[in-house]
Formats: C-alpha cells, structure tokens, sequence
RNA sequence: GCUCGAAUGGUGGAAUGGUAGACACGAAGGACUUAAAAUCCUUUGGCUAUUGCGGCUGUGCGGGUUCGAGUCCCGCUUCGAGUACCA
C-alpha cells in the first residue's frame, strides 16, 4: 500500500475535530504548560509559507510537552481590528466587517490543514465585543488609577484625591505626573471648583488626555505611536509622518520604564531582543542643571530672576559650555527672544514648523538662529549666548541642552556653522575637526588657567568618570541642579482617527471633561458606519455615526440624529490603535467565555503566564513592549498573578522569497538558460516560482503562464531551461510567494511541517526553497515502507524481540530529539528521524517494540501519519494521549570505541578498544599497536593524554 | 555612528575543545524498466596520486591559548538585523 497523504490527513483532521482531541481544561492534578503563538491579523494575502514556521515549531513543542505528561494550552486567535484589515477593506472597497470576516475563514482553512493542536474552543477575536469589552474595561481602568513611584505600582486614583485634599502637592508626593500644573496646597486643592480638580487629576492619570506632540500621517489618516513610525515614514505603506500637536488619549507608560527595565532580568528572552528593549527604554543618569538668564528684562521687572533647566549625562563638561540651545517648541523661546532677534526667530520657527519629521532627519544641514540672550553658566559664572536649533528635540529631556562642542559632536557641527569657539577639556584630544566624545582621559581646562574660583569646582586631573561623580556631588551640594534619570521611552499615543478599532468607553459632559461609562455597560460596541474611511483633517469616522451620543440615564442614544447635549452627551470619536487589543489577549485565553471578568481568579491562578511565547523579532519595541507595561498594570490592580507576561521568548527567523529568473535575449522572445546567458545581451525577468522545480523552468507552463510568452522560444542547456534565482522579500509582485495549501496539496501537511523545520536553525532567517522537500517526503515513504514494503500489500509487523542494533537505533532516536525539542533544535530532529529510518530499513526492523516508540517521538512533528501508524500498530485512543518514551543509555554504549591515535597532536592511525576501558589499558594497548613503533621511532614518550572513548595523543 | 548577530563544500546546513562537512538537496555513474516515473546501489570539499593500502590541504583574514581550535581569547574584514540628532 503506497503513502496515501492525503486520506491519511483528512481523516484524522476530521477524527481530531469530531472528537476534540485538543480541548484543555483546567486540572489541577497535572502541572500546567501555555505556549502561545503571536496571533495573526487576518490579512487579504491569506497565509503564505512564512507564516506557519513558527505555528509549527510552537506545535512540536505543545505537542511534545503534552506527551510528557503537562497539561497544556495552546490557543489560537486573530488579531483582527487595526490600520492593516482597515486598509484591506479600503483597497477592495468592502466594509471592514466583511473582509475581516473573511479573511478570519480564510486563515482558518489554511491553517486547519497543517494540523495544529490549537483548541479552537479558546479562539479569540480582538474585534469580537465580547472580547473588547475587557480592552474597554482595562482602559477604564487605567484611567481610574495613578502611579507612585514609592510604592512601585498603580493605585486607585481616589487615594491621590485624598492625598491633594489633606496636603495638596507637598507631603512627599513621589508620583508620574505629565508636570502641566505647578504644585499646589491642600488649601489651593480645596478651593478648586470640581471641574479644575478633574483636569488637574487627568494629568495623574495612567490613561490620560493629554495635548501631545504627535505623529500625525495625513495620508493614513491618523496619529501613529512611535514604534509604528520608521525613519519618518508609516510602517504600513511608507507615508510620511509629520509632527503636529494634537489632544490625544495616552497611556502612561513611561511610568512603567524602570520596571520594564528590571523585569527583563528575570525572563528567558534571547539577549538581542532584551537589548532591543532597553535600547528602546533608553535609561539614563544624568543631572539636570539651571541656568539663569543674564540681565533679561524683556517687559519683566529687573529684580525676577529667570532660569531654564538643562538636562545633560555629561556633567563633568560643565568648564566646555560655550552656547546653549532650546528645541523650537521649548515654552522657554518666546522668553529668551529678544525684541532685535525677534523678527529673525519667528523666521526660524516658521521655517522648521514647515519641515516634516523626515526632512528634518534628511536634511543635514545645521540650522539655528540666535536668541539674543545669554545665560549664565552656574559654576564658572560666564554669560553664553543662548540659540535655538531644532537639534535639540523638544521630547526629551527638558528641550534645552548646554552646548559642549568640544566633546559632542552635534554640538561641534553646530559650533562650527556658527563660529562658535571650542574648548578642549581632555588631555591631548584634538579638536580641530571633530569633536571627543568618548568617555575616557583626563580632565585639563576644567577651569582653565587663571579662572579659578576660590571654593569652585576643580576637575582637572581625574578621569570622565570620577569628574562626573565630583560634579554630581558639587551640583546637588550648591543647590544648582539635581541628579535625574531620564528615560527615551515615551507614553503610548492611544488615539486612531480610525474607524476599524475598539471604540472608547468615554463621553464628554457638559464641560467638555472626559467621563468613563459605567462598566455594567461595556461593551461599547462599534456602531456599524458606511462611511468609514479616515479622513484628511484628522475628524474621526466615528463622526458619520449619527446616533454615536451617551444619555444620562446611561444608554447609547439610538432613538435620534438630533443631538441634545442638555440630555445627550457627546462620545468619543476616536478609536483605540491596533496594540490595545494585542495587550492583554494571552490572559484571555485562559478564561475566554467569562462574560463578568477578563479572566476569574481561579484561571489565572492555574495558567498564570506564558511559558513559551513564539513570534517574530518585528514587536520588540512594540507589542512587546505594550503587553509587558498592560500586564505589569493588571498586576497592580490585583488581576493577575504574575508580573510577567512571557516567560520565555523565542523568536522565528523570516521565511524570505526565492525569486527565480529568465533571461529574456533583449529584443526578441527568446529566452536563454542561466549558463549560456553570457553570450547574449539579457534582460533578467521574474518568474513564477510555482513553475519553476529545482530552478529547472517548467517551460509549457511558462507558455500558459502570461500570454505575451506564448510564443516564447527557449535556448537550453542539457535539454532544460535552468533558471537564476535571488533572495528577496516574499511578495506578489517578485512572483516568489509559496502558498502552504500548495505544499500541502502537492506533498502533504506532515512532509510541509517537517521540511519547515529541517530548512534550518528556527531563530534563523532563510529564504523558502523547495530544493529540497523531495527528501523529506521521501523520508516519510521510507517510514511507511518499514510498515507496508514498497510495493507489498501486507503489514510487515512483527512482535518479536528487538535486536541491539534495532534497539541502538530507536534509542539514539529518543534521546537525540528530546534533546532537541528542549532546545528548539528542531531541524536536527527531522535527520535524526532520517537517521533512524535508514537504519532501521536496513535492519529490516519491522517490530512492534521498535517502531511504536518510534512513532510517538514522531508524533510532534508529523502527526497525521503518526496517529495513522499508532493505529496500525494497534493502539485505540490517539497518539497525542501516549506516553513520551524514555530513552536508555544502556542500549547506546558502544562495545568497541574507536580511538584517534595521535603523535605530537597528529593524528596517525585509529585503534578500537573495548568501550569500558580505563586510561591505563588505553595506553598500555596504543604501545602494544603495531602501527605505534613506526612514529614512537625509539623515543620515549614525554606524555600520553587519554581522552576515555576518544583520544589518545602521545607526546614525543 | 551605536548595539546585537553571523561567516563551514555547488546549495540548505551538522559538529558538549577531540577523526570537520552529519542529514538533505543538487550533480555524476550504475541497477530495474521498451521508455518514463517511482525505487535501490556507488561516488561526491579541494589538490594530488593511482594497480591497491595513500599524501597534502582545508571552517572569512592575522595573531594567541592548548597535546589538540570551526568551537576559547585578542585584533581586523565582510555581510545581516535593530536603532539613531536621546545631550
């Protein structure tokens, strides 16, 4: 009986989904184990060959851990809403709700036919209201909690009132804040009308509204976070992203830095991706300084002393100062401008207003005008000149910097535009065409000569490091600054100007004030709109929603278009971005029906966390991020129990395309194989990858392909057309994607599973090349044939006794892809099952107490024909509810070991000895060799290493 | 610029410091076939030697540690990924 894939999967697909082999429940008598994939968003391109590398992986490991015995959940969802399904929907012209639907069943369909363990029953959707009530409710919140920063955690913002009313601001409040209001008394507090109170707390909040500088793509439509913005540009399509201030929903994530730093110390993630991480996080210590302003008066009383704060890391450059810069935005420029500068200013900031974000990276060119003030340098006392230039960034730090020329760069490129002057201030460094910023040498210049200070600060002589600490300890101990750790991590920008996500569970009152519902009236369901297309000027879709109002009896107004706002107030338009429902899905799986809580006590307890999380590189800065800070705030709240999400995180490399290539004689419709092509003038053109075997063209169906090849003539070599090829991106347009449903239609889903993982290392990129699934096929074959013969119809098994060879064989098998899986090493497996199934064909091992082991190794990568042999062999329930078998080294030992005889670390001749030999008989025998005497040449012997079972080098 | 990773045959890739190139593809030759497909067998890093047992060389480059290095250390080169006016 020959391998008949295809019934062979049919059959247990529909055998596995009939009986719900795969369904988890919670049970306390076996220890948990959750492995998670990073679920899709249901794109229109439907799966290509890519996409299933890391579901496949994740399945041999979920499949393996349940055969060890845990008890293991392996959901599978899709996260649907977001910019991606929303510019689908806009291309093909459909309402979102219908592509989304069916792209959700397209999906579903290639991925039932690889055979995943997934248990459908826990299936997500983030676009599902059931599911989004609980992004809505966490949202809710957010907005009702604060962070303190000495309690390390989120507390119910009803606690922070209360601190406001009994001491205001003072009484050592150590809290996040966005530091829009001055501080205040608890008399202040007391005196405020409510309304002043609430916008005060907005600036406490954890979700907040706050008027930010955002990154506003007209061409999307929409605000972007940071991580969704690339060099400039949107990641979705590459539009270009400008800078613009906008009242926008955040979420405080900034609050969360130093947490989210620490944390990636206690999880299994590759050390790259934590790098990734706290590179995004940026943490760094530094001191924030001010500086007062010299004789300004600008309209101001003479007595008012003005001072702006700078942040800096390099202290120790305090004596090098020779300008300060404010960003554009800073609120500091309209002061320090003066009335002769004024006009020449304004010119400025018109100008950079103008630039994009990405011209401004492009452009090169140092700009800046001066502001005609000047500020005094708090240690030495000097007037410096205060300029403003948009290389200074209004986001980080304070948005003013000291200038050091001599030891950083941008300053120096500045300096010199602007015939700044220079001061060195380490020992022996050049400044004469660039500046020093390396951390490293001595301190001179700091004061120079003849401008010491009687009490001043003296650096001159120590190292960066310690004049750093020396300047810290004088700045803090003077008063003129305070040490501060600055972190790059911003908060999240939580608004979309975007129909196709969660709506906020927010209206506004009378007074404009944000209002969270009830939560007994979550979820907010999206109202279904026809005009749902983003729009330039940033008005939300939502807006086309005419009965999109709240009552104060608590109801969406669905009665009337007339909006009343005596009665009727309005709700917010704006949606929530992709990643709000990405954050918190995996605490989902684990109770997904629970229509009273995101997940009940009693679930989280039993699943508590990810233990195997797998997914690509491309979410480290964001979803990675995102979920980490969601889940430290569930924590918080007493949701959850743990602080991590994801224990241990694996990342799949990118399958890219293999395109291949014709070459078409310029000119004619001729085309010529890849080796005879130097003698022609060619044009190299992309063909179809799916009519192309072994990069041997398929030359007939090239014929079909595109009727302007119709009449195509070939030039070729040894009879075939042989093709160039090239890695590329895997994309439509380069005719290189592989579909899996064609793999699987051609050579069967457990022959696409195992070639996936034999292709190389999981963590590695590599393009899709079908070279080589011939061999794993014919793998299975092989496999089949130790049952059936080739070409015999009867069963091959037998019960007897197996032989040592035979058991040798299974048992090298067992421990080599334990081993294996443990490490993610799965192509390794996949030859060890080639291995094993050489051997035993030539055994000729037919025996039941072989095979059915051999079978059950098997299972995680190829499960249809396991489950279809587990049967043959006799066995009733499902292979998945087998045993792991355990390997034993009794059969592995070698009776015979060969040695490497080696001469002065030559190695001259091989030597078998028995394998239990000591390192005495060893040496003993290697004298006693007769090959021995011909290089020991009458010396003797200075040393003998014995390595046991290996080596034994004399040296002479 | 900074950070991380990689470099091994014609190709994908193996190799706890111990006979480099497992396994697979491709290629060459052969068996079975009228033929093809399928299947099986042999060879396959390079150079060299062949009548046989062989010899030399070889893991991007240059050093080092070691009896012994693809593997560890130092210094480069190239490629890839991430990130960037972050003071």
């Amino acid at each position: 009986m020959e391998y008949n894939f295809k019934e062979i999967e049919k059959r247990w697909q529909s055998y596995w989904n009939a009986n719900r082999v795969y369904r988890v429940e919670e049970d306390e008598d076996r220890p948990k184990y959750y492995v998670l994939d990073m679920f899709p968003y249901p794109s229109g391109a439907g799966l290509h060959v890519g996409h299933p590398l890391g579901y496949i992986a994740s399945d041999i490991f979920s499949r393996y851990k349940r055969l060890k015995g845990f008890n293991v959940l392996h959901p599978m969802g899709y996260d649907a809403y977001g910019l991606p399904a929303e510019q689908y929907a806009i291309q093909t012209g459909q309402h979102p709700y219908i592509t989304t639907r069916k792209n959700i069943e397209r999906y579903r369909e290639q991925l039932d036919k690889i055979g995943f363990s997934f248990d459908w029953s826990r299936e997500v959707q983030t676009c599902d209201p059931a599911y989004y009530h609980w992004t809505q409710w966490a949202f809710i919140q957010m907005f009702n909690s604060y962070y303190c920063y000495d309690c390390r955690q989120a507390r119910p913002v009803e606690e922070l009132k209360e601190a406001f009313s009994q001491s205001g601001t003072g009484g050592g409040l150590n809290v996040a804040s966005g530091g829009r209001y001055p501080g205040f008394t608890a008399a202040d507090w007391n005196a405020m009308p409510v309304k002043e109170q609430d916008e005060v707390l907005l600036d406490y909040r954890l979700a907040y509204l706050g008027d930010t500088m955002v990154n506003w793509c007209p061409a999307l439509g929409t605000v972007l976070a940071n991580d969704e913005v690339v060099n400039g540009l949107s990641e979705r399509g590459g539009h270009p992203v400008e800078q613009k201030v906008m009242r926008q929903w955040c979420l405080r994530v900034s609050a969360y830095a130093e947490r989210l730093l620490e944390g990636l110390e206690t999880i299994d993630w590759t050390e790259s991706i934590k790098e990734t991480q706290r590179n995004w996080i940026g943490k760094s210590e530094g001191v924030e300084l001010s500086f007062r302003l010299a004789g300004l008066n600008n309209g101001r009383p003479k007595d008012e002393e003005l001072s702006f704060t700078i942040f800096t890391t390099r202290a120790d450059t305090i004596y090098g100062v020779t300008f300060m810069v404010l960003a554009p935005e800073s609120e500091w420029v309209d002061v320090v401008t003066t009335p002769g500068q004024r006009a020449e200013v304004e010119d400025y900031l018109a100008a950079t207003k103008k630039k994009t974000e990405r011209e401004r990276m492009a452009d090169k060119k140092v700009t800046g005008v001066f502001s005609g003030s000047y500020a005094v340098n708090p240690v030495t006392g000097e007037e410096i000149p205060v300029w403003i230039s948009d290389y200074v960034l209004a986001g980080y730090g304070t948005g003013a910097i000291m200038a050091v020329p001599g030891h950083d760069s941008r300053d120096y490129a500045f300096a010199r535009r602007f015939d700044l002057p220079v001061i060195p201030l380490i020992e022996g460094c050049d400044v004469s065409e660039e500046s020093f910023d390396a951390k490293e040498g001595r301190m001179v210049n700091s004061p120079q000569r003849g401008k010491e200070r009687p009490g001043g600060l003296v650096l001159n002589g120590l190292n960066v490091k310690e004049a750093i600490a020396r300047t810290r300890a004088y700045v803090e101990e003077k008063g003129l600054g305070r040490v501060k750790v600055n972190y790059r991590l911003r908060d999240a920008i939580f608004s979309r100007q975007r129909y196709w996500g969660e709506p906020f569970p927010v209206y506004y009152d009378a007074d404009g004030l944000p209002r969270m519902l009830p939560t007994d009236k979550l979820p907010l369901e999206l109202p279904k709109v026809d005009r749902f297309l983003p729009t330039q000027t940033g008005e939300p879709p939502l807006g086309h929603a005419d009965r999109w109002a709240w009552d104060k009896a608590g109801n969406r107004v669905i009665e009337t278009s007339k909006v009343d706002y005596k009665t009727v107030f309005p709700l917010e338009l704006n949606t929530m971005p992709g990643f709000a429902g990405s954050s918190a899905y995996y605490i989902r799986y684990m109770d997904p029906h629970n229509d009273r809580e995101l997940a009940s006590a009693g679930s989280n307890a039993y699943w508590q966390n990810v233990d195997l999380y797998l997914g690509g590189t491309e979410h480290a800065t964001g979803h990675l991020i995102y979920s980490r800070f969601w889940n430290k705030f569930l924590y918080d709240t007493g949701v959850v129990c743990r602080d991590e999400p994801f224990k241990k995180l694996v990342n799949q490399g990118m399958i890219q395309g293999r395109s291949n290539f014709v070459y078409r004689v310029n000119g004619t419709q001729t085309f010529v194989s890849l080796n005879l092509k130097d003698g022609y003038e060619v044009t190299p053109l992309h063909v179809d990858v799916n009519i192309v075997n072994n990069d041997v063209l398929d030359t007939e169906a090239f014929r079909r392909w595109n009727p302007e090849y119709k009449n195509a003539e070939f030039i070729l070599e040894d009879g075939r057309y042989v093709c160039g090829w090239a890695v590329e991106k895997m994309s439509k347009s380069m005719f290189n994607v592989v579909n899996p449903d064609v793999m699987v239609e051609k050579f069967g889903a457990d022959t696409l599973r195992l070639y996936e993982m034999f292709l190389g290392p999981l963590e590695q990129s590599k393009p899709w090349d079908t070279n080589g699934i011939d061999g794993v096929h014919r793998f299975l074959k092989k496999l089949w044939a130790l049952f059936y013969g080739h070409h015999a119809d009867e069963l091959l098994l037998t019960d007897g006794e197996p032989a040592a060879a035979e058991l040798k064989a299974l048992h090298k098998l067992i421990k080599k892809v334990s081993h294996d899986i443990e490490n993610f090493s799965f192509n390794t497996s996949v030859s060890a099952f080639m291995i094993c199934v050489n051997e035993l064909t030539s055994l000729r091992c037919s025996k039941r107490a072989v095979l059915e082991p051999a079978v059950i190794v098997l299972a995680p990568f190829a499960p249809h024909i396991a489950e279809e042999l587990w049967h043959l062999l006799g066995n009733g329930s499902t292979v998945c509810d087998a045993a792991w078998p355990e390997y034993n080294e009794a059969y592995l030992r070698e009776e015979v070991v060969t040695y490497a005889v080696s001469f002065n670390g030559k190695t001259r001749f091989n030597m078998d000895l028995p394998a239990d030999a000591s390192r005495e008989d060893a040496e003993k025998a290697v004298f006693a060799h007769r090959s021995a005497a011909k290089w020991i040449e009458g010396k003797t012997p200075k040393k003998v290493i014995v390595v046991p079972g290996k080596i034994i080098n004399i040296v002479i």
